[in-house]
DNA sequence: CGCTTTTGACCAGCGC
DNA sequence: GCGCTGGTCAAAAGCG
């Protein structure tokens, strides 16, 4: 796993090591500021233009700034739910207790795949699937079903390309890989990361072998 | 029998 | 203030 840390990388190490296509994790380094990750960007047009994808994901944990994010993210609490509402259903009110918005780093990188499940050698349980505005694709949620370990993940494949897959991991996790990754090893090999300039990523060639 | 997936509904944030 | 969009939950179904 540790090479897997290293991958996603903390974006401390600048990618100098090769100006060839190195991996796109964009990795986080927040402005601080959460701003709303991906919020309407182009998001779809990821096809061409400047590198940045998903923009900063957020992920800097700097709480001690005082300027503490909007915590507001924490649904449920009161929920103000009417009572009525109460009656039929508790309404998602499920988790009062507020996360803390710990440092979640999150960091997305694309594949080329046929499939939208890349076994990196966790094991995630499924608890969502949304279809996205501008993908006709829709787009699917896990969370790791180990116990303790927050780490979510969401897969989405790209309209424009549908042998694109786009895969965001949110949070890192706490315990080993369950699986020898060494499968997840050979993803790494194909994934394609384009960098904005479309000529480049082509040289992925197929990954079929 | 236990766990995972499926699916509809709900809720919060943002834009208009 | 309303509506849209995205993210999550929870109940039921499905599968090994």
């Amino acid at each position: 796993m540790e090479n897997y840390h290293m991958l996603f990388g903390t974006s401390t190490q600048p990618p100098s090591s090769t100006t060839s296509n190195s991996y796109n994790f964009l990795g986080a380094a927040g402005g601080g500021t959460s701003s709303s990750l991906m919020r309407d960007h182009d998001r779809g047009q990821a096809g061409h233009s400047g590198g940045s994808f998903f923009a900063e994901l957020s992920g800097n944990s700097n709480k001690d700034g005082g300027a503490s994010p909007p915590a507001a993210a924490v649904r449920g609490d009161s929920s103000a739910g009417p009572a009525a509402a109460e009656a039929d259903r508790p309404a998602v009110a499920g988790k009062r207790k507020g996360e803390k918005k710990e440092r979640r780093p999150r960091y997305a990188f694309q594949t080329r795949s046929q499939v939208d499940i890349l076994d990196d050698g966790y094991r995630w349980r499924k608890y969502g699937q949304k279809a996205v505005k501008n993908n006709k694709f829709p787009r699917s949620y896990y969370r790791c079903t180990h116990q303790g370990c927050n780490v979510k993940k969401q897969v989405q494949r790209l309209s424009r390309d549908e042998g694109v897959v786009v895969t965001t991991y949110e949070g890192t996790h706490t315990h080993p890989i369950e699986k020898s990754n060494d499968n997840f090893e050979h993803i790494l090999t194909q994934m394609q990361i384009y960098s904005g300039m479309g000529s480049n990523f082509s040289s992925s060639h197929n990954m079929f072998h």
